[in-house]
DNA sequence: AAGGCGGTAA
DNA sequence: CCCACTACCGCCTT
C-alpha cells in the first residue's frame, strides 16, 4: 500500500553497491582528478573542494544505509553457508527448501527468488507485504500496516498469513511478527462500505467494533436521523461468492460474457493453478475458525453526504473502511451492454489483479499498479466488462480521454452511442439510460465557473449513480483539487491504475482512504521476461564539465547552476554521438529534457524537431507522426510535455539531458516510454534508456535519488564513462574551446536574462523569423550546419577519462548526411507558407 | 486562436 | 521543514 517509497537510504545503497558492482566507477573513483588536470590547474582547488563534498555525500549515504548493508551481508552469509545470522532462531531441519528469511525486528521478509517456491511465494508476498526491491536473487518485502490492510482486504484473513510466513520460513515465524500481523488486522476488514439498493451502510461481522464506532462523536453525528439505528441479519452465504484461490476466484470468469477464449493458454494456468494450491491449503487450514463469526452482519445507514467524513473518521480510529459493490444484486442502475470482444485475451498478469478485485463476487475499490504498455487499459476495460453498469473514467489529458474511448472501442462490443467524452470541447451525452463517460480530473474538479454544456454535463453525472469509477494515473489524485472527485460523483466502487504509485511528498497514502488498498503490484522485470514489456539497458552517462564550465558552476548560486551542467558541452557532445550511434542501427530516438531552453539549443544544433508545451497541436501531431512512419525523422526531442501528456510513437531508445530535480516518477514513467519496444538486439534488450550527467554537479545526486525506484524494480544501471569513438565522430560539436567559449556566454546571458524567456527565444539561436510562441518548434534555418573539420583541435578531447562501454560499437560511424536536413528545410518552408496564408 | 486562470509536480 | 521555480495542463472567455 504505502508506495512511500522515498528515495530511501537502502536504495541508495543498492544502487551505490550496483554501480560499483559494475566496474565502471566506485564512488573512490571520483576523488582522483587527473581527468581535469590537462585543462587547466586553476580550477583545481575549487574542484577539489566539490569533488571531495561529493565523497562526502556518497560516504554519509553509505554509513546511513549501514543497516540496510548489514542485513544484505546477513542474507549473503545465510545463504553461502546455509547458517542463519538471525542465530536467536533455529532454522528448520528443511529449511533449504523454504524461500523466506523473516526479519522481526524489522518485519522485513526477504525471499530467495531462485528457489523453486519463488514463484508461489512471490505472488503472495505482493499481497501481504509491501515490495521494496526485486533486483535479481533476493527480494526484500516489509510488513506494513498498509500491506497487511490491503491483504486483508483482497480476503485473506490474518490466519492465512501466519500460516502461509510459517511455512515458507527458514525458521520458525517469530512471535513478533505473529502478534504484528494479528495486531494489525484484527481491526482491518472489520468495516465494509456497502451499497444497497441505492443506500450505504457501514457493515461489520463484529457488533462490538459497530458499537464502538458509533460512540464515535464524529461517526454517530452522520447516523441520526430517521435513518439511525442498528440493523442485525444473517449474513449472506457465500452462495454465488468466491474466495480467493478456487477455479472460479477469478472475477472474470465468473461473467458468463467472457468467452472461454478469455482463459490464458495452458502453461499460464499452471502458475494460476499453483498459486491455488498455497490458498487452498491454507483454506483448509483454518475453515472452522472464522465460522461462527461471520453469520451475522451488523450494519447502520450512513447518509450520502455523510459517507465521507464517515471513511475519514474510521480510518483515524484505526478501522479503514473497505468499499465493496455487490453489483449482481444491484437492481437499481440499468445494466450496461457490454462484453469484451470474443478474441480478446486477457494476460495472466491482467487477470491476476482483476481476481483481486472480485475475488468475493463484489468489486472492490481499489488500486491496480502496471508498468506502462502492459495493458492498464484493458484492465480497466474487463472491469467495467465486468461490472456492466454506468462507468465514469477518469484520465489527465483530453488526448487520453479520447485513447480510453478508442481503446474501449476496439476490446469491447460497447455501442458507440453508449461511450461519451466530456471534455471542454466535447460534451456528449450517451443516448440511452446508461452508458460510459470519459472525461479528465480538471473538468469534474473545475472550481470556477463552467460552460453552460458543461455544466448541464455535471448536473447529469452528479444526480445519478455509476457503477465503477475508473481513475488512471491514480497517483494525481492525492493533489488536493483532484481528490474531490471521489466523492463528487457517486460510485459504487473506484479502480484506480497506475505505473508509478509514488510521489515525492507522503500524499501516496491517502489513496488508502480515497480509493482503496492496493490491490496488485506487477513485478517490472518479470513482466521483461515475459516478454510483455520491453528489456532494457539502463546506463548512465557521467560527463565531465569542461573547465570554463565548471568553473562557472562553483561560482554561481544554486539557481542558475542548472542551466550550466545542462548544457555542458561534454553531454552535449555525448547527446550527440547517442543519437548518432542510434540512428545508425536504426533506432527510434526520443530525447528528454526537463529545460526549455536546453531543449531548444539542443535540438537547434543538431537540427531536430523537438516539442514543448507551445508548441502547437497541428505540429506536434506532424513531427510525431513523421517520427513514428517517416525514415527521414529518427530523433526527436522533448520537454516535460512528453512524461504524460502525448501519445508517443514507439521508441527504442531514449536519452535524458535533464532532468534536475529527483522525481523517481518521471524517470519511471519516462522509461515507460520505451516499454513498449519490441525489437530485440543481440544481447536481448529491446530498448536503451540513457541518463546523461554532469559529473561532479548536484545532478549526481538527482540522478541518483530518481533512479531509486527503477533499481528497486530490478533494473541495474550501468555506469558509462566514456563513449568509445566519441573523438571521432565527425562534426563533433563544441569541439574546439572557442565554441564553447561561445556556448558559455549563450548560457550565462540566458541566466542573466531568463527572465525575459521570450526574447532570448527569438535571438538566441535566430533560428527563427520572429512569430508567437511555438512557433518555431521545428528546426534551425537551413545553412547553419555545422562541418566536422575541428576535430584536430580536440584539446578537450583527451581530458575526457572515460572507459570503455562497448567494443563493438561504431565500426560503421562513418558520417554521412542525413537527407533528412533538406526534408525539414522543406517543411519549414511550407510552414512559413502556411503560416503566411493564414 | 490566444490569453487568462487555476491547477500540478518538485 | 517548507518553500523554491518553471513548465505544463485543461477550461473558460474574448
Amino acid at each position: 500500500m504505502a508506495s512511500k517509497r522515498k528515495a530511501s537510504t537502502s536504495s541508495k545503497s543498492s544502487r551505490l553497491a550496483k554501480r560499483s558492482a559494475s566496474g565502471a566507477a566506485t564512488p573512490q573513483s571520483i576523488g582522483s582528478s587527473d581527468e581535469y588536470s590537462a585543462e587547466g590547474s586553476e580550477a583545481s582547488e575549487s574542484e577539489a573542494e566539490n569533488l571531495s563534498r561529493a565523497v562526502k555525500t556518497f560516504s554519509s549515504d553509505s554509513l546511513k544505509s549501514r543497516r540496510k548493508e548489514q542485513s544484505h551481508t546477513l542474507d549473503r552469509e545465510a545463504k553461502l553457508n546455509g547458517i542463519s545470522n538471525l542465530s536467536y532462531l533455529s532454522l528448520k531441519p528443511d529449511h533449504e527448501n523454504r524461500p523466506l528469511w523473516v526479519d522481526a525486528q524489522k518485519a522485513r521478509i526477504t525471499l530467495e527468488h531462485f528457489s523453486p517456491l519463488a514463484n508461489q511465494a512471490q505472488d503472495f508476498l505482493t499481497t501481504i507485504a509491501e515490495p521494496l526491491s526485486r533486483p535479481e536473487f533476493l527480494h526484500e518485502y516489509a510488513l506494513t500496516v498498509h500491506s497487511l490492510y490491503a491483504a486483508v482486504s483482497v480476503g485473506l484473513v490474518p490466519q492465512d498469513i501466519i500460516n502461509f510466513l510459517d511455512r515458507l520460513s527458514k525458521t520458525p515465524l517469530p512471535e513478533e511478527i505473529r502478534s504484528f500481523i494479528l495486531e494489525c488486522t484484527q481491526a482491518f476488514g472489520k468495516v465494509k462500505l456497502v451499497l444497497k439498493h441505492n443506500r450505504y451502510y457501514l457493515e461489520t461481522p463484529d457488533n462490538k467494533v459497530l458499537q464502538k464506532l458509533m460512540q464515535d462523536e464524529g461517526i454517530s453525528a452522520q447516523t441520526t436521523g430517521e435513518t439511525a439505528g442498528i440493523i442485525t441479519e444473517k449474513a449472506p452465504k457465500m452462495g454465488g461468492l468466491v474466495i480467493p484461490g478456487t477455479k472460479d476466484a477469478a472475477g472474470v470468469r465468473q461473467q458468463p460474457g467472457v468467452q472461454d477464449s478469455d482463459r490464458p493458454s495452458t502453461d499460464e494456468q499452471d502458475g494460476t493453478a499453483k498459486e491455488d494450491n498455497i490458498y487452498m491449503t491454507l483454506r483448509e487450514d483454518d475453515d472452522d475458525d472464522d465460522e461462527d463469526d461471520e453469520t451475522h452482519i451488523h450494519s447502520v445507514e450512513i447518509p450520502k453526504d455523510g459517507v465521507e467524513p464517515v471513511q475519514k473518521r474510521c480510518l483515524e480510529l484505526g478501522y479503514p473502511v473497505l468499499e465493496e459493490y455487490d453489483f449482481h444484486n444491484d437492481q437499481i442502475n440499468a445494466n450496461l451492454d457490454i462484453d469484451l470482444k470474443p478474441n480478446t485475451t486477457i494476460r495472466t498478469y491482467q487477470e491476476k489483479s482483476l481476481s483481486k478485485m472480485f475475488s468475493n463476487g463484489r468489486a472492490r475499490s481499489g488500486i491496480i499498479v502496471l508498468p506502462c504498455g502492459a495493458g492498464k487499459t484493458l484492465v480497466g476495460i474487463t472491469a467495467a466488462c465486468t461490472i456492466r453498469k454506468g462507468i465514469v473514467i477518469l484520465c489527465t489529458s483530453s488526448m487520453s480521454v479520447v485513447q480510453w474511448r478508442n481503446e474501449f472501442l476496439k476490446w469491447s462490443n460497447i455501442n458507440p452511442n453508449d461511450i461519451a467524452i466530456f471534455t471542454s470541447d466535447h460534451k456528449e451525452k450517451f443516448s440511452r439510460n446508461t452508458g460510459i463517460i470519459v472525461s479528465t480530473y480538471s473538468m469534474v474538479t473545475q472550481t470556477r465557473s463552467r460552460s453552460y454544456d458543461a455544466q448541464k454535463m455535471m448536473d447529469f453525472m452528479q444526480s445519478r449513480e455509476w457503477g465503477l469509477m475508473i481513475l488512471d494515473e491514480v497517483h494525481v489524485v492525492p493533489a488536493s483539487i483532484f481528490r474531490k472527485v471521489t466523492h463528487s460523483i457517486a460510485t459504487h466502487s473506484k479502480l484506480g491504475l497506475t505505473a508509478t504509485l509514488l510521489r515525492e511528498d507522503d500524499k501516496i497514502t491517502d489513496l488508502n482512504f480515497l480509493i482503496g488498498p492496493k490491490l496488485y503490484e506487477a513485478n517490472w522485470m518479470e513482466l521483461a521476461d515475459q516478454g510483455h514489456i520491453a528489456k532494457v539497458q539502463c546506463a548512465e552517462v557521467w560527463c565531465p564539465m569542461t573547465t570554463e564550465f565548471y568553473q562557472e558552476y562553483l561560482r554561481e548560486t544554486s539557481r542558475k547552476r542548472a542551466l550550466l551542467y545542462i548544457m555542458n558541452p561534454r553531454k552535449f557532445q555525448a547527446c550527440q554521438f547517442l543519437i548518432d550511434y542510434h540512428e545508425k542501427r536504426r533506432d527510434k530516438v526520443i530525447v528528454f529534457s526537463d529545460n526549455v531552453f536546453a531543449l531548444k539549443a539542443y535540438a537547434l544544433k543538431l537540427k531536430k524537431f523537438y516539442i514543448y508545451g507551445g508548441t502547437p497541436q497541428t505540429e506536434r501531431l506532424r513531427v510525431l507522426e513523421n517520427f513514428q512512419h517517416s525514415e527521414l525523422v529518427n530523433t526527436i526531442f522533448l520537454s516535460k510535455i512528453g512524461d504524460t501528456s502525448l501519445d508517443l510513437p514507439e521508441a527504442t531508445c531514449l536519452i535524458q539531458i535533464s532532468s534536475h530535480y529527483g522525481s523517481r516518477r518521471q524517470e519511471a514513467q519516462r522509461l515507460g516510454r520505451i516499454l513498449r519496444a519490441k525489437r530485440r538486439n543481440d544481447e536481448g534488450f529491446n530498448a536503451f534508456f540513457y541518463s546523461l550527467v554532469s559529473k561532479d554537479t548536484q545532478e549526481m545526486y538527482y540522478s541518483s535519488k530518481r533512479q531509486a525506484f527503477l533499481v528497486d524494480q530490478g533494473y541495474a544501471f550501468k555506469v558509462i564513462t566514456h563513449l568509445q569513438g566519441i573523438e571521432n565522430l565527425p562534426g563533433l560539436a563544441y569541439a574546439s574551446p572557442a565554441e564553447r567559449r561561445e556556448l558559455l556566454q549563450e548560457v550565462m546571458l540566458q541566466n542573466e536574462t531568463s527572465a525575459d524567456v521570450e526574447k532570448v527565444d527569438d535571438d538566441l539561436f535566430s533560428a527563427r523569423s520572429g512569430g508567437t510562441r511555438g512557433k518555431s518548434s521545428g528546426m534551425a534555418k537551413k545553412g547553419a550546419r555545422r562541418t566536422a573539420g575541428m576535430l584536430s583541435d580536440l584539446s578537450g578531447g583527451q581530458d575526457m577519462a572515460y572507459i570503455e562501454y562497448n567494443k563493438s560499437r561504431n565500426k560503421e560511424l562513418k558520417g554521412k548526411h542525413n537527407p533528412l536536413f533538406k526534408k525539414m528545410a522543406k517543411e519549414q518552408q511550407r510552414r512559413k507558407q502556411q503560416r503566411l496564408e493564414l
